[in-house]
Formats: C-alpha cells, structure tokens, sequence
DNA sequence: AGCAAAATCTAAAACGTTTTAGAGCATCAT
DNA sequence: ATGATGCTCTAAAACGTTTTAGATTTTGCT
C-alpha cells in the first residue's frame, strides 16, 4: 500500500509552506487565485488526499454522523433499516460527511454506545431510531448537549430536542374512518406491548377516530402480542379470528401484524376482503408482494432519513436556534385486503 | 457541552506522566499491575474516553471499516442491506471496530469513493458488494494492497483477493434436479441482462444441471428482463407466461422475479403449484409472508456479513497469509409454490 | 517619493495520543 | 561492594493537519 502523500510533500513540489498549501486547498480568500489553482492541481497530479484523523485532531469535527441501531434479536429481519441507511447517506454525501453505524455489543447497552460516541469524538452527531415512551438514550443525550435528531418521538411532547416522525395518529384515525364509511363496525386492532411510542400514537389515533364517529354500534377488540416475536404474534391473531364474534375490520399496528393475520384468516377460511379487512402500516415490500396485496401506509423512510440528515447537520453547524421537528403525514396505499363490511 | 478529558488530566489527577497512563490503559505489563488498576478506576471515575483522532493520528490506523453501497435508483428497495449491515456490525463490534457506510454522491463513482477512503485513512478496510463480472472496484483495490473483502466473486476465479460468495451454481443445480425429479421437463429461467457474477453463476447451475441430466426431452425456455425495474421484468414474465407452450416449472434469478411471477401467473389464471412450479432465491422476508410461501433459497445474509467481517479483521490485523475464500450453501426453503409437474 | 492599506504568504503553535529509548531504583548473584 | 538484571516509570518525539498572528510584498493615493 503506497505511503499516503503529506502536506510536507505537496508544499515542497510547489516550494510553498504547508500553511499556504493547506489555505489554498482550503479556498481561503488569503492566497491568490493563480496560487490556489497551482496547488490544486499538483494536489490532484499527486493525488494528495489529506488525513483525516490529522485534520479531526485540530478541528475537534470528526465529519462523521452515527446512527445507533437497536440490538437485535438472532431472526429479527428489519425491511426499515437498508431503507434507512441509504437515505441518510444520501442526505449526508452531499456535505461531505459520513455515516458510522454504531452497533451495542453483546454485554453494552445502548446507552454505554452513547456515551462512548460523544465522548471519544468518533461523531459529530447521532440519529436514534426506535424510540420508547421514555427513552433514557434521548435524555442522556439532551443533558450532554450533543448533536441528535430523533426519528420518532418521546411521549414528553415539551421535552426539547429535535426530531422527525410519522404521524401514526393520522394514518390510525384515517383507517378508522375509511373502515367505518365501508360499513365496519366492530374492529380489531393487533398490536404489541412494548412501551413504544410509536405503538401508543397509532393506538390512540384509532380511539380517537372511534371517539369522534360517537356511534354506540363500535366495538373494538385488542389483540397484544406479548413478545417481539413472530409465534407469539401468530398465537394473539389466531385467537382474536377464532372467536365466534371477530372483528370485520383488522388493524395492525405495522405490516408484519397484518400480514401474518391475512395468512391465518386464510388458514381459518376467512375470505379476505369479502369476511374480514385488514390494512396494515409501513408498506414493507411484502406488502406489496402478497397475492391481495395489503393496504397499507407507506412511510416514506428514505425521504424521512433524507431530512433527517439535514436537520442534523443543521444543528451541528449550528445554525439552528432551536430544536427542529417535523412531523409527516403517511399516504395511505390502498391494495386488495380491505373492502366493505359483509352484510349482518 | 462538556469538554473531553485529556490523557494530561488524567495523568496530573494521578501525579503519573502520560506516557505511564497511556501504556496503562494499554494493559502495558510494563506497568505496575497496582498502578494500572489505580489508573483504571480514576478513567472511570473521570469519564476518560481517549480521542479517536489523536489515536488515529500517531496509531495510523482509523479503527474504521467501511461498506460501500451502490447507488440506488430512486425506487429501489433493498432487504439485504439491512441485514447485511447489521451482520457487519456485529462482526467488528467485539474487535472494537466500527463500520462505516461510504455511499456515493450523484456526480461520483464509486471507484472515487474507494480512491477517497484509501487515501484519505479514513477506513483500514473495505467491504465490496454487488460485484460486476469484470470489476473495477476490485481491479483498483488490488492494486492499492489496501485490505478488502468481497460478498460476491469475480469471473475471474485465479484473481488473489478475498471473497465470500454463496453458491448459486449449487443452488440453481439443486433447484433444477428437485424439480426434473418432480417430472418437469419444460423449463423457465427469469433472469436479467445485468454482468453480475450471481447470475452467471446461477445460470451456469440451472445449465449445469440440465447438461447432468442428458435428456432430450428437457426444454428450456428463458426470459431476460433488460433492465432493473419491476415493471420491464413484469411484462417480460408476462411473455413468457402467455405463451401458448409455457414452461411448467419457472425458476427466478432472485425472489423479486419469481414473486412477479406467482402474481402475474395468479392474474393469468394460472395456479399454483398446479399448473406451474416457481423457485426463488435469497428468502427475502415477502417470500414467508406470500400466500403460498416462496420455495427459494437462504443465504443468510447475516451471518455471511459477520464472517465477512471476521475475514477483513484477520486481513488488516496481517494475520491471514494469503486471499481469505469462503463459499457458503444456501439452505433450501420448501414452501408451496412447487409441486409436481401437471400430466401433460 | 512616501505612507497607508491591501494582498499574499509563512513560522510556529496546537490538537491528544502512542511509542521509543532510556532513566532510576531495587534486587540479586558473585 | 559490584556489576548485572529486572522492574517501573518518564521525557520527548512523532503523527499531519489547521489556525493564529504576523511578516513581507504590492498597490493606491497624494
């Protein structure tokens, strides 16, 4: 591997000092044009790259963002995060700075990843992902006064930091009310028991679609998956399909839930839509693949972590005044797997 | 935002110099076994983290390991990334390595990518995927002697770097006698036009197995979608489909295209697996969700991404005497897009 | 010509580590 | 006592850049 090129190197080929050299790259006002494209295209003639842990040394940025995912369980399969990944690493090339994915090792917390990113100065900022009601990783960090956008939301509604999220609330009472106008009147939700809170937004989205129709004929039934764990999901749903008086109208809290409850109805000889409809939220890729094709919410990842990207870089430079926030509205997609309540 | 303990504080704190608090954090048997632990708690005690930068600087190494992800076109959606990513992640997270995600900006190639990250130091090593029969990437990072580790291979199988591949060969010859077994004659490939090494391994399987089996009677009958779009590998699936002589078992380059293909059979009245056998590859999560289920192939992804990152380690560390080569079998899913062939 | 102002360049410090070469000091065998 | 041998520890250099404060040269104006 050929020995990197130093400033040294490049200012004595041009028989300039290294501060002149590193100006000149720089674009400084200071040097003159004619001098400023000299060095420039000696730089390129000797392809000189400058080091960046030299330059990270004495401006204190690493030009690195970190997103720190979640730990995962061994058959945990996530359709979110290459999605994810990719338009944060769109919105960041642009300004020249990278993404480190920062991953907890077996014995670590999250929380330990954290720390350790703001104070070994890996990072300039850091997006976190999957976010709990109460979440100590935000807290940490607004204490800390570092650089963070959130992609969800805390349920402390006034806590200050910045985030983005998609409005789970809208998309759930949307659901509701298209649901509702197609004759449903008792409905299912599927859902799970992790203190999320994007689990709460949607949840209470729905209630409150129920609230505002004030139509005594709603029932709603809830099915709460105990684990994170696909058997366990399977067991909840197939219990709520399986009891004499179910649901016309399913809702899963996110696509998996519905898919895996489409695939049990069919077990059951539901008919979807004709018995049961069922509308899910994400719009993962099997959603589209299945043979109905599941209605959905599309989230739009890659363009939420586009701008997320933005926000953080924004509040590194600085010029934000305060915390930044954005809330996006899903688009409802609507495929094969809902239609009107079966007659009485 | 607190500032960072310096080495020199902590040192002071301790009444030691530098140097010994340096090699005591090493774990230097050099130092006292006493002083070492006396030093190790006042880190704790003060939050001592040591700068990345000043270590990457004297050290030479960035503790960094990047991935480089090919552009994407605006709608591409992608369930091996996130797996991959987060195999990767897991691999370096023990070693105390990170990963970084190098993406490309619109008007750059990936080689400048890669020029950039060898130059600039800002990674010890590089993973490749997606790889091209003929490939630059590689071509250019062979010649860097910079460590890189390939998910893939080339064409050219005597080219001294290190991969890890599945074998498609293996799998598609599989998937071709498990069918021929099954009384099918008449063969479908979907396939694309793209110079990937996966599809001519893959199509070098199915032909393999075909010339194995030394009958006459076999058919093969192949459908090549020109470009990267579900849409043109929709009608060119519809072609094949339509025809009056169609194949009866239908094998698909990777689980996108035989998806395609479950559907529009389904919208063509054709059933499943009755009429027509589909095999995939690559499991992807739509492959379980699917009504059916998609017979396909695994690769576990994951865990191939935490054996890449083993490799690259023993590649940077210097302790692998020549390229590192592992060729992985994916692991047959039998699901219920296949069946015996129809009576003719 | 003479001075102020502007334009251009540079020396040296600083960033926070790791590492090299060796200093200081007990301990040990002779 | 003496030199050799280990054991601990340390001073100082080095890594390659950016930036500060100022030096030098040129230009503009009267």
């Amino acid at each position: 591997m050929r020995r990197r090129r130093t400033l040294k190197e490049l200012a004595a080929a041009l028989d300039l000092s290294v501060a002149t050299v590193s100006r000149a790259l720089g674009g400084y006002e200071d040097i003159s044009l004619e001098t400023r494209r000299r060095v420039a295209e000696k730089a390129r003639e000797l392809g000189y790259v400058a080091n960046m842990a030299a330059r990270m040394l004495v401006s204190g940025r690493s030009d690195f963002v970190a997103l720190v995912v979640p730990m995962r369980g061994p058959n945990f399969v996530d359709s979110f995060l290459g999605q994810f990944v990719t338009g944060l690493g769109e919105g960041l090339v642009a300004k020249g700075i990278d993404l480190m994915i920062a991953t907890a090792s077996p014995g670590q917390s999250e929380l330990d990843v954290l720390k350790h990113l703001v104070h070994s100065g890996r990072a300039d900022g850091v997006v976190l992902t999957r976010i709990a009601e109460d979440d100590e990783r935000v807290r940490f960090l607004m204490e800390s006064h570092f650089p963070f956008v959130v992609h969800g939301r805390l349920s402390d509604e006034s806590a200050p930091y910045s985030w983005l999220d998609t409005s789970g609330e809208g998309a759930f009472r949307q659901a509701f009310q298209h649901l509702y106008a197609l004759g449903h009147r008792h409905f299912g939700l599927i859902t799970i028991s992790d203190r999320m809170t994007f689990r709460r937004h949607r949840e209470a989205g729905l209630e409150a679609g129920i609230a505002e129709a004030g139509d005594p004929e709603i029932r709603l039934s809830i099915a709460r998956s105990p684990r994170f764990d696909n058997e366990a999901h399977r067991a909840a749903i197939r219990e709520m399909l399986s009891q004499p008086d179910r649901p016309t109208a399913i809702v899963g809290l996110f696509d998996e839930l519905a898919l895996i409850a489409m695939r049990e109805a069919e077990a059951l000889g539901i008919s979807i839509p004709r018995d049961l409809s069922i509308v899910g939220f994400d719009n993962v890729p099997a959603a589209g693949f299945s043979t109905l094709g599941l209605t959905t919410f599309d989230q739009a990842t890659r363009e939420s972590a586009r701008e997320i990207a933005s926000m953080l870089l924004a509040l590194i430079k600085g010029d934000a005044k305060g915390p930044l926030v954005s809330l996006k509205v899903p688009r409802f997609i609507e495929r094969g797997s809902h239609g009107p309540a079966p007659p009485a």
